[in-house]
DNA sequence: TTGTAGGCGTTATCAT
DNA sequence: ATGATAACGCCTACAA
C-alpha cells in the first residue's frame, strides 16, 4: 500500500513551497513564473500526483458534487429507486452525469426517503447543489432552500419558488395531445395518468385536454378520466376499467381513444386493452407522454409527445452548474418545447 | 448563510471537549461516561449537528463513497451513459444503491470513459470500493487493483483475478434457454448477442446454445449465429439478417426459434421480424436474457431469462461494503441460479 | 515570484 | 473519563 502522494511530495520534488504547487493548479497562470510552473507540472506528471478532492472540498467549502433525488417506489414495498421502474429517470440521470462530468463535477444519487432528513444527506457531503427528478416533497424543499445551496427542479410547479425549475408547458403539451386525436377523428378521448390533483404537471396536462375537448365543442366523460399511480401496474389497472367501459358502452358512442399522461402508464393500458381482446390502435389510439425508448420497443410503436428527457437531464446540470459558479443572476424557469411523435398506436376511430 | 455548526459548537455549548463529542459519535458507549454521552448526545440534537463527512473522510481516510462504473455507449456517438439505453442497468444501479445506503454508504456515478483516467477519478475522491457494471477494460483493471481498492466485477469472466465477482454460469443459462425452444419441438434455432469472442458471457451463452444442440444431435447453421452490438439497434439489425434468412429457406427447413442474449436484443430482433410480417411467436419463436420489467411492456411478452437483476445489484452493493469493513476473508466469486421466466414469445413450431 | 503559517472539521494519540 | 494537540491534504492570506 504505497502512501499517495501528496502536493507536499511535489513541492520537495521541485524544491519549491506547497504553496507554490497549489497555486500551478489553481491560479491559471497568474503569480508563478513560466520557469518554476513548467518544473511543477512535470513533477505532477512524473509523480502521478491527482490532488484530493477531499481536502480540497474541506479547505475550499465547495465539493464539485451535484446531488441527484430520485422519487422511490411507494411505501410498502421494498422502497426501491424509481430508476428501476420506470426508463425516464435513467434518461434524465443519463443526461445529468454527462454535462456534470463536462464541467468537472460527480454525480451522487440517492432516493429520496421520507424518514431520513434529506438535509443531511446534502450537508454531510457538502454538496454543491442538487437535482430534484420528480415531484419534490415540500417540506425538503424548504429546508434545502435553508441551506442556500442551488437546487433545480425538474418537472415540478413553476412557481415552487426560489429555485431554478425546468419543465414544458403542460397545458399546451396536453393540449397537443387531444387535438391530434381528435384531428384524426376521434371525439370520445379517455384521460390517464397518476393523481391530477398532487401533481401538477398532471393537473395542467389534464386542463390542456379538457380545453381542447372544449374549444372542439365536446366535452370529457367523468368515467373515462382515470387516476392511478404513474407506472405500469397503474396503467394496467386504468386499462382494465377502460376495457369495461368499452366494452358496456353502445355503438357510437364508446371511446376511441386514449391520452396517458405518462409512456410508462400507457405501456400498462395497452396491456390490459390487448389482453381484453381490444385493438389497438384499431379499436383504441392511444397517445402516450415522453417518448422513452421503449416506445419504439412495443408493436404498435407508441405515439406520443416527446420531452426530449435526455437534453432535459443535460441542460439541468448546465443550470446547476452555472449557478454554482456563479454565472446565473436570477432564477431561471425553462419550459422546454414538445411535439408529437408519431408512431402507430394511432388511427381513425372505427365503428363499434 | 448562516455557519453551520460543527463539533466545536457542540463541545462548547456541553462544556467538555471536541474530542468527547467526536468519542461519543464514534466509540458506540466506551471511553465516556453515560452521563455526559447524554448530555452531548442532547446537544447535538439541539444544534442539529450533522458530522461533516469531508471532513472525516480527510481524518480517517474513508469516504463511505462506493463508485459505480457504467459503460457508456461506443465512439461516434454523444458518448453517454448505456443507463439510458438499456434498463437493465437501471435496475442494477437501483438495487446497488439501495444496499449502499441501507449500509451508510453513498453512491456515486460515472461512465466508463477511455480518455480520462479511472484510477484518477477515483483516487481525487478516495473511495472505498468500485463496481464495475458491464465489460471492464483490462488496462484499467490493473490500475485499479494497483490502488488496493476492493472492486466488484458483474458479468465478466470469473477468472478476473483479485476481485469480486458476480454473475451466472452463463454456459448453463444458454443451455437451458435452448433446451426450453428444443422441449417445445424446435430444432432450427438461432442465436443473436453482441461480440461472441470479445465478451466471454457471449461466449459462454453460445458455448451452452452449441451444446444443448449438440446433445439433442442438432447443428447450429453458422448463418442463424449472429452479432452486433447489445442493443436495440443491434437487435434490429440482427432482426433483419435473420428475417432475409427465414425468406429464403425451404419449407420446413427454416428458423422457428431464436435465443437472444440480452432481452435489449430480443426487442430489436422481434421488431424487425414483426415490420417484415413475420409473426412472433407463430411464426419465429423467441427467448430473451436478462428479465427486464419491459418485457412484460411487450406483446406478446418476452419469455426470457431471469437473472435477478435487481437482487444482483443489492448482493454486488454488499460484498463491496463487506470487504471494505474487513468482513471479507477471500475474493467472492458468485455464480447466481437463473431461471426461464415464461411469457408469451414461444409456441410450438409451425409448418411453414 | 515565492514561502510561511493558519485553518477547514474530524479523528487519533497521548497525557492528565 | 476527559482534554490538548497533532495529523489528514489542501487553500489562501500575508509576509518576505
Amino acid at each position: 500500500m504505497k502512501p499517495k502522494v501528496s502536493a507536499k511530495d511535489v513541492a520537495r520534488h521541485v524544491g519549491v513551497s506547497v504553496a507554490t504547487v497549489s497555486n500551478v493548479i489553481n491560479n491559471v497562470n497568474k503569480k508563478v513564473s513560466e520557469e518554476t510552473r513548467q518544473r511543477v507540472l512535470k513533477a505532477i506528471e512524473e509523480l502521478h500526483y491527482q490532488p484530493d478532492f477531499t481536502a480540497r472540498s474541506l479547505a475550499k467549502g465547495k465539493s464539485n458534487l451535484l446531488g441527484v433525488l430520485l422519487p422511490i417506489t411507494q411505501a410498502g414495498d421494498d422502497e426501491s429507486l424509481l430508476l428501476k421502474d420506470n426508463p425516464f429517470y435513467a434518461e434524465l440521470l443519463s443526461g445529468i452525469e454527462f454535462e456534470a462530468g463536462q464541467r468537472g463535477y460527480d454525480v451522487i444519487i440517492t432516493g429520496i426517503r421520507p424518514e431520513q432528513s434529506l438535509k443531511d444527506w446534502v450537508r454531510k457531503r457538502n454538496m454543491d447543489g442538487v437535482i430534484f427528478l420528480g415531484i419534490t416533497p415540500e417540506p425538503f424543499l424548504n429546508e434545502l432552500k435553508a441551506l442556500h445551496i442551488p437546487v433545480v427542479l425538474m418537472d415540478s410547479h413553476p412557481k415552487q419558488g426560489d429555485c431554478h425549475s425546468i419543465g414544458h408547458d403542460d397545458f399546451l403539451a396536453g393540449k397537443l395531445a387531444c387535438q391530434y386525436l381528435m384531428a384524426r377523428g376521434h371525439q370520445v378521448i379517455g384521460f390517464l395518468s397518476g393523481g391530477i390533483q398532487t401533481s401538477p404537471v398532471n393537473l395542467k396536462r389534464y386542463e390542456g385536454y379538457q380545453e381542447a375537448l372544449k374549444e372542439a365543442g365536446l366535452t370529457s366523460r367523468p368515467n373515462l378520466v382515470l387516476e392511478d399511480s404513474v407506472s405500469f401496474e397503474g396503467g394496467y389497472r386504468m386499462g382494465l376499467r377502460i376495457a369495461q367501459e368499452y366494452e358496456k358502452s353502445r355503438k357510437g358512442e364508446s371511446v376511441t381513444a386514449l391520452f396517458c399522461a405518462a409512456d410508462i402508464v400507457a405501456f400498462g393500458a395497452i396491456k390490459a386493452l390487448r389482453e381484453k381482446r381490444i385493438k389497438v390502435p384499431e379499436e383504441i389510439s392511444v397517445v402516450g407522454f415522453d417518448n422513452l425508448k421503449t416506445c419504439d420497443y412495443l408493436i404498435p410503436g407508441l405515439t406520443t409527445v416527446d420531452q426530449g428527457i435526455y437534453h432535459k437531464g443535460v441542460l439541468a446540470a448546465g443550470i446547476l452548474v452555472d449557478d454554482i459558479e456563479g454565472k446565473l443572476e436570477a432564477c431561471r424557469h425553462i419550459q422546454l418545447p414538445v411535439r408529437i411523435v408519431e408512431r402507430d398506436s394511432v388511427c381513425p376511430p372505427r365503428e363499434k
